[in-house]
DNA sequence: GTGTGGAACCAAACCGGTTTGAGCGACGGG
DNA sequence: CCCGTCGCTCAAACCGGTTTGGTTCCACAC
């Protein structure tokens, strides 16, 4: 069982101290440049690396971020936002040598919180990713602070000592329904995400906003809860109406695809009967039928410029918030022209519906 | 600033040496039940945690668990696997007070080498979770000898030193395979994941050897990737097929739903005219149209296997593989009796093609 | 010759826990 | 009464780095 070797192992190797070998090692003046080039010969040769828990102990330092992804179990798979920012988030810290400690809570509030608490407390990490903020004050925003635990916010919250990164979702939604009306679509309903989150009620409002800015009256809204199962009867809840809209903004891509399907259940053809729009352009987005017209969304980046911001603050104890490009609309075939008069359900127990073409 | 308390506050607080603190707060004997309930007191009054640098560096173990994600960007966010097998992996530790460290590498074999490199070197973890066994031996393995890192494969692989968690996949394609022969089809195709891996090996020789099973000659097979563009592209490779299968199963959901999509643009109705299965019952494919039935992976339940059992490893220096219950068929409504005579395409430039009912 | 300054280096303290070896008082047995 | 044992506790060493406060040595100015 070879023991790998230690600062000090270098140093004797070398015919000097161990505070010399550290000072060699990480640059700083003082090392006469021979003397500085048989220690980095030494530590080759040894194939000496620092130690990690060493570091993190002498700083007081964790040299790691954290996240912790609070998700009901069923919804963990399905989610396309994670693993894309997680992989955003790890390209930057790569390149920095830090790491990304995860939490996984499927429970409630609580759990939640002692999660963030326990990273806190152990000194695991020396900040958070906050994500799926809560509109109204976010308590975990107070937790943090009172935990002394550096954070950055995904969106920006009603109010928050922390800096954020910002993507503007409002735009491609705007665009989604510019796209909508230009296609001659004048009632246009919304399958909302939950309104207790920061981009559930930010994306609902954007298409309120935008349909307003177009002068147009407010579409019918259906709750979804961004799972497929709530897109599916939210779709229900919308095509069930008296006045059905000839097309439907999503909130996210999972539900609009279950939108699809419970559409086509209905006798309706995509985008014949009805229009529809997703958000997130996820990989499936482009390999469903028909292929979804959605607002692509930069989860990537978005991890990338978290991460920075975060390092930044953790580094220096302060950090800027970050505006990300606006998101945009990537146009496919669930759009397109309303039927003269709108959309209406084919008559009850077609046995042969039309489909899309 | 106030300083978190350390063990030498609780000591001195208690009126005791900080060994003594230890003992009492590890459980260890030999210290007096009013000596210990005086430090626990003490300890609990000023609020301490020990610091999880200072055991790390004392134990000479970073109590915390790796797992290396390799996944070219695209396919990140639409694998159903990782998010619930962390979940699975998160659940167990967070019970031991472990913690999991994550590394996404997007690039080659060289960047993975060097991930599972850096957690070695740094001490970051004292084990890690290897997915995507590739066949003919994973050089994974021996890299991981090298380093000295304890590990667990999911799957089992040619060979290997270390103890997996395997899943029977088999069974569940046995079973779709089954029950498409009951449902009366006799040429089944397979849309296969990449075959220098483990399970992407292990679904196909599951197919091929249900068929034998059943008495049946062999089905076409197209290679496919996992990614919905790859399921599309190698389902036109069947269909165009002069005698194209009656059903096909999909080595995963993602390839098995861009199948049903490139099936409908070529006008044929899902089930009527092509049964479907897929594999990993991914929240999506209940929502689908038609609902997909495919096989069901439990990837949070291998998430904990596999994480007890690396627990087990690293702890005692030895641990048992575990067989996980096997994987079942969940029966939806993508497949249905082959029409009279097998599938066959419609007449070109269909305009108003079947759809399914 | 002495004083001064800076470059190069070292020894020791420190981060905050765990673990070891020894000390000490009480108690029981011979 | 003495000794061995046991139960309890403490001081010190240790994990492997970083950082501080000297110390040594040499060049140069006065």
């Amino acid at each position: 069982m070879r023991r790998s070797p230690t600062i000090a192992d270098v140093a004797r190797a070398a015919g000097v101290s161990k505070g010399t070998v550290s000072f060699a090692l990480n640059d700083r003046p003082g090392v006469a440049p021979e003397t500085k080039a048989r220690i980095l010969a030494a530590a080759a040769e040894l194939g000496f690396h620092p130690s990690h828990r060493a570091r993190a102990l002498s700083h007081s330092r964790a040299f790691a971020l954290g996240l912790v992804m609070a998700r009901p179990a069923e919804l963990l798979g399905a989610d396309p936002f994670f693993p894309a920012f997680i992989a955003g988030v790890e390209t930057e810290l790569a390149k920095v040598g830090q790491a990304l400690v995860l939490r996984v809570v499927t429970g409630g509030w609580d759990e939640e919180a002692a999660g963030y608490r326990q990273f806190a407390e152990d000194g695991r990490v020396d900040g958070v990713f906050l994500s799926d903020l809560r509109v109204g004050g976010d308590p975990r925003l107070a937790l943090l602070e009172e935990l002394r635990l550096p954070a950055v916010t995904l969106q920006p919250p009603d109010a928050s000592p922390f800096p954020a990164v910002a993507l503007d979702e409002r735009t491609g939604i705007r665009a989604a329904v510019e796209h909508l009306v230009g296609l001659g679509h004048r009632r246009i309903g919304h399958v909302t995400g939950p309104q207790e989150f920061v981009h559930g009620r930010g994306r609902r409002d954007a298409w309120r906003d935008a349909l307003a800015g177009l002068g147009l009256p407010p579409g019918p809204e259906a709750a979804g809860d961004f799972t497929a199962a709530g897109g599916a009867d939210a779709t229900r809840r919308l095509l069930r109406d008296g006045e059905p809209p000839t097309a439907i903004v999503y909130a996210n891509d999972l539900m609009a695809i279950a939108g699809i399907t419970v559409a086509h259940e209905l006798g309706l053809s995509i985008p014949g009967d009805l229009s529809i729009t997703g958000f997130d352009d996820t990989e499936l987005a482009g390999h469903v039928h028909p292929p979804l017209t959605t607002v692509h969304m930069d989860a990537l980046g978005m991890g990338r410029a978290a991460a920075r911001t975060l390092l930044r603050l953790v580094e220096s104890g302060s950090a800027e918030s970050i505006e990300l490009p606006p998101t945009e609309l990537v146009v496919r075939r669930s759009t397109a022209p309303p039927r003269s008069g709108g959309a209406s359900l084919p008559p009850p127990r077609a046995e042969h519906p039309r489909s899309s073409s």
